[in-house]
DNA sequence: TGAAACTATTAGAATAATTATAATTGTTAC
DNA sequence: GTAACAATTATAATTATTCTAATAGTTTCA
């Protein structure tokens, strides 16, 4: 799925959630709303950077950081080795090649989690991630 | 849980996996087996360096990662900045609590997962893992 | 208006989880 | 018993991420 804003759509989408709009925060923005898919900061942090150095991995990070706090992106934990961020925020679920190291999205309406555990007392439910993990045979 | 093992039951143990047991191995199997917690790699390497240090923290990690590829002790990523290790394989699920970083297990017959998708075209399925998010409200 | 004072943003420097590689120990062959 | 080899350990290096200092933007008030 890709999608293809204006400028001026991203900068309302940044303004609609309280962030201000630099010009970091919009080709970062930019890039992740126009390929919809799950990237590294180190992903984030080269294709903002394909051909001149404009932005820094330290504000790559704060940028991921500060869209996840506002709900733009949301962050997936399954490789041990980094942290994903998804430009799609909607309910869904991953699976996780262990060969690639690449995410697949799952659609929420294909996993039906037919009872959940109670919460531990005092405790607030933030959110239920599946990881299915598969693997290509033959490899590591 | 508490397990107390005899340095004969978890060398035995060891053995049974294909896994030469060396002092090192012993300690940490007997740290991993006594307590039953979900540890992370600094975590065994301070208890199993208590006192005096004996082990490196290299020794530690190639050690978790042996005992997990032979099926002694599981992996769980749920922590964005550490991997957990798991004495306990049989299959179940987790929660993990944001405001203090730990893991609370949930029984497998806890979670019922009615349907789950069709694994990608040939792709072998590695194990689903859940992991449901809770926090302390009023922490960040 | 036009600086101070303050706040928000960026990025260079530092940290910490993990891995690569070199050193050590143990095992086998002769 | 010693040389070749394999397995194990640990030091040194890497890299994902965070800390904090520097920069840029905004407000206050003479
Ligand atoms: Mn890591
Ligand atoms: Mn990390
Ligand atoms: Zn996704
Ligand atoms: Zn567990």
């Amino acid at each position: 799925m890709t999608n293809n804003m204006s400028a001026d759509q991203i900068t309302s989408l940044l303004r609609n959630r309280g962030i201000t709009p630099t010009a970091q925060r919009l080709e970062i923005a930019e890039l992740l709303f126009s390929r919809c898919e799950h990237l590294s900061a180190e992903d984030v942090f080269q294709l903002v950077n394909a051909g001149a150095q404009r932005v820094s991995k330290a504000t790559v990070y704060n940028t991921l950081g500060l869209f996840a706090e506002h709900g733009l992106i949301r962050e997936v934990i399954a490789d041990p080795t980094k942290v994903f961020f998804d430009p799609n925020t909607t309910p869904h679920h991953h699976f996780f090649d262990i060969s690639s190291g690449k995410l697949i999205d799952i659609p929420a309406e294909q996993v039906h989690i037919g009872a959940l555990p109670e919460v531990p007392a005092g405790m607030q439910l933030e959110g239920v991630d599946v990881i299915v993990r598969v693997r290509r045979p033959g490899t590591v």
